[in-house]
Order: C-alpha cells, then sequence, then structure tokens
DNA sequence: TTTACAAATAGTCAATTTGACTATATTTTT
DNA sequence: AAAAATATAGTCAAATTGACTATTTGTAAA
C-alpha cells in the first residue's frame, strides 16, 4: 500500500508488547517468551516485536503473540503506550502494549519465530524483565483489578458452563481477597447476567453445583438500558 | 543521547493527537487548531504532530499542545493508539492520543507553530476533521463520559472554590441528561471528598451557595483505603 | 416595603441494596 | 448411618437510593 517501503518492512521505532493474563486452578499466570536471539537473548520477557508497514497495530499484536507463543484467536485488547526515552537499551522504540485474559487450559503453547520458549508463570513468581516490561505487566494488572469491578470480565476465560464458586475463585485471585460467598451470589445472579444451565456439576466428591453460562446478547442489552456492571 | 539520529530529529511514522476537553458556561468544548501548513492546510483538526527522538512521548503531547495552541501545564493523559494502515493518507502513520479536561476560560489561546489558528468548538459543532480525527474526538468523549462516573475527574476544571450546582452542571454536561438536585448534593457530600470553605458565591442575583473545594490529599487517603468514587 | 421570584439547602419516606451472618440441602466418603 | 464438604437459601439490621416536598435565603420588581 504504501509509499516506498516495502511491505513486510518494520517500523523500527515503534514495538508491541502483550500482556496475556491465564486464569487456571484458581491462580493468575502471565504468558512470557524466551528471547532466543537479540540483545535480550536468554532472557524472559512479554512476547512482542516489530510492527509491520503493511499491518495495523492491533493485527500486529495478534500476528506476534500467534507467532511465538502459538496463541491466537483470542481478545486482545490496547492497554497503552510506553515511550519513555530511554526504555530500550539500543535505539528510540516506544511501545503499545496489548492485554488479554484467557483460560490458560485452552491452548496449547508452540514457542515460535524468535522465541525459543514459552510458559506460564504466577504472577508472583514473574522473574525480572528487560527493559520496561515489569512496569507493563503491573500496569495491566492494575488496569485488570480496575475493569474487573467494572465490567463482566473474565468470563471468556472459565469453561463455557460454570459454577458460581468457579467466578468467585476468580475475582478473588485478580483481587486478591477473600468475598463473601452467599452475598458474591446473590449479587450476580440480581444481575440477570447468567443463565443457569439445567445442568450440574460432574465428578466432584460433595454436592453438584449449578452450571451457568454467559451471555453476551444479554449482556448488552442489558448495558444499552444503561445497566452498569458493578463487582 | 540516541545512536546515530540528532536530537531534534522526528520519528516519521508516529505522531501524537490531543483530545482537549473544555468546560465552560456550563458547555463542554474541544480545542481544535487549523492547519497552516501541509497536506491539510485549511482545515480543523486535533492539536498534534511529531515526536522528536529526545522527549518521551508524554513530553511531545505536552510540547506540541503548547506550541499549537498555548495551553500548557495541564495533565495530559494517554487516550489510546490509533494504529490502522490507512489511517494517515501520504504514509504510515500511527498515532498517540492524549486527553485533558480543563476550563476553558483559563487558557488564552495563541496559535503557533504550525497552526494558524486554534480555537474552542462546541462539541456538537464539531467539523469535519482530516484522517481520523472525528474517531479519536468520538473515542475521547466515550472515554470521558465513562470515565467521569468512577473518578472524581473534572474538578480541576471549575474554579478552586466552586458551587455543588457547578459540579453538577459539568457532570450533566459530559452525561449529557439530568441530575437530581438534592440527591447529587447527597451523594457528593456524603463522600467527604469536598471542604467547604467557609466562605459563599457572590454577584448572584438570588441566594449565594456555599463554596467548596476538592482536596486531593483526602481523595488519595481515601482511595487508599478502599473507597470507590461512583457518580 | 412588601411581594414575587430564583435558587440553595433541608428533610421525608418507601424501596432497594448491602454486609454479616445462620440455616438447610445435597452429595460423597468413612 | 454418620461425617464431611460444599451448594444454596434465608434472615435482618443498616445503609443507600430515587423520587419527591418543604423551607430558607437572597435579589429584584411592584
Amino acid at each position: 500500500m504504501m509509499s516506498s517501503k516495502h511491505s513486510s518492512e518494520i517500523i523500527d521505532a515503534l514495538s508491541i508488547d502483550c500482556v496475556i493474563f491465564g486464569f487456571r486452578h484458581g491462580e493468575l499466570d502471565i504468558l512470557l517468551i524466551k528471547h532466543g536471539e537479540g540483545i535480550s537473548k536468554g532472557r524472559w520477557a512479554l512476547p512482542g516485536g516489530w510492527i509491520q508497514y503493511n499491518e495495523s497495530v492491533d493485527a500486529a499484536a495478534a500476528r506476534l503473540l500467534k507467532s511465538l507463543t502459538g496463541v491466537s484467536n483470542i481478545y486482545l485488547e490496547q492497554l497503552r503506550c510506553f515511550g519513555d526515552v530511554n526504555r530500550y537499551p539500543t535505539k528510540r522504540v516506544i511501545t503499545i502494549s496489548y492485554y488479554a485474559l484467557v483460560n490458560a487450559d485452552h491452548y496449547d503453547l508452540h514457542p515460535g519465530f524468535t522465541a525459543s520458549d514459552a510458559k506460564w508463570f504466577n504472577l508472583h513468581e514473574v522473574p525480572s524483565m528487560p527493559y520496561d516490561h515489569n512496569d507493563i505487566l503491573e500496569f495491566g494488572f492494575k488496569y485488570l483489578k480496575h475493569k474487573v469491578r467494572h465490567e463482566p470480565i473474565g468470563f471468556n476465560l472459565l469453561p463455557k458452563k460454570f459454577t458460581l464458586h468457579q467466578i468467585q475463585e476468580l475475582y478473588e485471585a485478580i483481587l486478591e481477597h477473600e468475598l463473601d460467598k452467599p452475598n458474591f451470589r446473590r449479587k450476580l445472579l440480581n444481575m440477570n447476567l447468567l443463565v443457569p444451565c439445567q445442568e450440574k456439576q460432574k465428578d466432584v466428591s460433595h454436592r453438584a453445583a449449578n452450571l451457568y453460562r454467559f451471555d453476551k446478547k444479554i449482556y448488552h442489552q442489558l448495558t444499552e438500558k444503561g445497566f452498569a456492571f458493578e463487582l
């Protein structure tokens, strides 16, 4: 499309970094890759890379994430731009960070491209990363904490059918504190956001819980009428 | 600092655009500049321009806004990056948008640099702008609407000492609907966020209202204790 | 110098929502 | 058959909301 630049040429002052949160076993993880080449070879960092002239920034984020980790088809949301002069050691690089929240169990990791490895790290056991990646991660986590209280986020990272307790575990993991069970149930159910499946949990060694599903249509109907999700 | 680039050289694939909301006379305005040169000469657009190698992205936003409009010393917040492939006509340009909310009466406009003029436009009388500037503005307004319900925003755009009615007018202008006066007062005062000045409004042709001020310290104390501002 | 107006501030009250609980139900393992 | 584990239901006082009405305090017009 553009002027004299080749399509696959990269914009060298601009990069992408992805903050991918994964939830499983009641814990929050973060997806990191090990650099297989370049100035940070051998170090763990946020998956990221360079934007090409022929792709949108959003598309670059999705492409990079997929090629580095194998994770694709997830809803990547833009977080913010980090643009301090000295954030990158060898030249001026401004980065656009992206964020997503997924069910870690739904994805097989396939390290590729410039990544020699890809791995989920517990959020509280993240290594020191190059550049300002630890700052970006921290910003992403704060954003997540804020967001979870104001939007019905996180349903995409549970199984299609889930129990109320599973949502509560997720919320507790993100907010880092416990919530009263009966009150949490009541609040969530009163929003009329969840549809009860006529089905129960299986293979548990105690009373089986009802399964629910999150209905996007209902959510959009409600929000259009002025409904505001608040934890 | 950097490699082979001169300090004042610009990063040519990356620009800044500022969405500056102004409030006065109970109305929301937006600050635009008229391009005095370049491919959009003569058209009104968001104040913006190019980032230099020796300045942070945040600093570039502040510099550009000041040089184009004369408006300085305001709190500019990053909005988001707009990065579609064809958003700019002659080459690939990704833009970082910034946002602020100010009291329009507090600033004298001094068009400069590449701007031949600078003017406040009523938010509902914004002309068609080049590139995706109308989209950026719309995004900024949505952001503002969301933000005003979750953060005590906008106190910086009222005079230091203000009446409860002035805040209400501001909120109504942003939210585009009326609010019940006694209830609004009650809710706001019960947050213990406002400090009553022992002073009254002057030069009004009716009962003078008490003046209040917003105390950032109190706000930060409250938020640290888990207080959440909700309209 | 009343009287009308305009806006600030105060108060009411039923309905809803919260927060902190207790009680009961259902299923599985001992 | 009892114990254990967890789901689900229910209670209740306190706080908050939404929709109002009432009163106060000041200017401006008659």
